[in-house]
DNA sequence: GATGAATGAGCTTTCATTCAT
DNA sequence: AATGAATGAAAGCTCATTCAT
């Protein structure tokens, strides 16, 4: 009888796993979440058996994929709430920092059906609340310290920010990347305080986004 | 006499052609440029036979879907520039109604395969060069007027159109269109003249994006 | 009321019907029995609509081809044994003559299908027993006079003759010419009388081949 | 060790794709290049799949069996040339040998398009030339012999080849097959040496037919 | 456990035939 | 009566998933 409740996978075992959801998100990232599924075990060195004892379905990977990005991303937030000075800081470097870093399942969010998948799995809800839990913080934070328009809300911030998610295609990868950061600098200074224009609606929270 | 070029398709299968157009704008829209032609076609209320005779393929279709998008975002271009009293709320307004307006086949336009479809069509290709320089008239009128931050450039303003053009995903629908407004607001107020934050790399022109 | 019981064709329809049948023929030699039937429409100059006003289905017009063709032949026999001085030059003439005249619908006669539908219809079959009665003739008078090997029956011509009936292909059509003359000839090489290998099985006469 | 290049089929794999070959070759052979590839599966005993697998279209089905076909061709000229006592007998037997053996894709080969399919494929022409060059050697040895007519080339002999693979119709088989005998012999007796007639044009030689 | 072969459902596209203009 | 548009059944091909090696 072995011990672990979770049987943790084989060193060799675990290496494939790795590689798959390694390999999946760029996949997923360039191509969409309907790529053939032989294409990523190809891409991962491995074979498309190899991938479904894994993952039982393209489900499950895009599931685990979305895991995976989500711990990354809350990994960063809480990072940068850490090492940054004021709020507002925290909160302009997850922005920056998160595009860069997770250009990639995101976009294949955008998809209806992979959104579908996304949205009904504990694990991932999981990760969603806490990263909305932080994002709250931080603009509450920047928006005691005066950085921060009075009139947004959390959601409104992470509603911004999965705008951005969507990566920019452009045939010239270095105005892609450059368009991308002047894009997000507009962004902030349209959330700085004191803006020209009151927003329709109201403040958009961390639940009103579910 | 008689004899315009092109036989103007007999009333009926214009009729059809026209149906066949907006299911397409309204279902890509909704679930990607890969849908079933048979989806398409059920929902335009014919069968996938008319729609093969109009459109030789899916390629056409998507390419025939574009068209007709961008000609109807040129005109609203035009008419915010006709109508408005100066450059800055005619780049408002455009940023504003396209968005309600198109919020269709361009989200289609998010998958890297019908990117292509549309690149090289010299139609397509010509019409977004109508619009970019539209839009570059108003970028530069506004800023003339001082309503505009002098460091951007007609392809900054694309790059944050196309942004907004990717429809957001909510569960609830009222959310999601708040949320739109609230964004597009957002940006614009970060598109103000006299903004705090210096933007990187330099104002992108109607060319940068090719 | 009109008198005819086979009311016979306005002058119109009359000549729709033969360019009909003209562009079937060669586009059958061609492309075989399965072009689309819009493609012989289109290369008859009438509509789909129109061909299948004369035609209720591919069946019909493959049928009526094929009476066309072996009336053909059948003319060209008689004239043959009317105008020549022997039934040996006779039949050589048949031989050559009709592959140059008919090197089409037989050709999509190969095809299983296409076969099926002649076979069964009575009109063809009619035109086909008359046309192996002249053979028969051509065949019996030959051997009488010395000309022809005495061991063929006309079965045995009508095979020879089906085989030729299959046009050579060849990128250069003057080669599948002078090949098609020259192939011929050396079956009428083979069938001239005295011979010097007795043919294996009994002459096939005209009942054997059905 | 290991290391055979061309990576050699799993064992399973091997068997299945022989199987389609030679479904492939009878069913062509007796519905012609057309029929659909799910009949071809179901009468190798496979599904669609497996077939797509293997030959990723059409085409390249109808180019490998024509490659089977070639190579055995081309094995008996090669063992009708060791094991008959003269050229010309190795010629008669090549002639009704093949016509037995391989009543088949030829017939196929009547088709137009796969006609084109065939003609650029390296692997047949290759084949074929090998082919040409055997039989050429027949053609000038049995010529020298005295036995073949010296006014025919290789050429000639390859067209009446091709001539008798087209498969003849036949409602009754035990007819077809000995019609064909006949027309065999009948061609041989043409070919004989001392022949009556005069051919028109010049001996095709290998290089004519292409 | 890994691999890649086999399967078959599903989507694309074509075309015979019908029918409105 | 002629035309060409619309239809839908059928064929080609792809790919998720299963299973033998």
């Amino acid at each position: 009888m072995s011990a672990d409740p979770q049987i943790p996978l084989r060193a060799d075992a675990r290496r494939n796993r790795d590689q798959i959801i390694a390999a999946a998100r760029l996949i997923f990232a360039e191509y969409g979440p309907e790529v053939p599924m032989e294409e990523i075990a190809r891409s991962a060195g491995v074979g498309v058996g190899t991938l479904y004892r894994r993952f039982p379905d393209r489900e499950a990977l895009i599931r685990e994929v979305a895991v995976d990005n989500f711990s990354r991303v809350l990994q960063d937030a809480r990072a940068a709430i850490t090492e940054e000075p004021t709020w507002w800081q925290a909160l302009v470097r997850l922005l920056y920092q998160s595009v860069e870093l997770h250009l990639s399942i995101q976009l294949a969010m955008l998809s209806k059906k992979a959104l579908e998948i996304v949205k009904d799995d504990p694990a991932i809800t999981q990760l969603r609340d806490d990263l909305l839990v932080e994002v709250d913080t931080m603009v509450r934070g920047a928006q005691e310290e005066g950085d921060l328009r009075p009139d947004v809300g959390a959601g409104d911030v992470a509603m911004l920010f999965a705008l951005l998610l969507r990566q920019m295609e452009s045939r010239r990868p270095e105005i892609a990347e450059m368009s991308t950061a002047r894009c997000i600098t507009i962004m902030i200074d349209g959330l700085r305080a004191n803006p020209g224009t009151p927003l329709p609606g109201r403040p958009l929270n961390r639940h009103d986004i579910n």
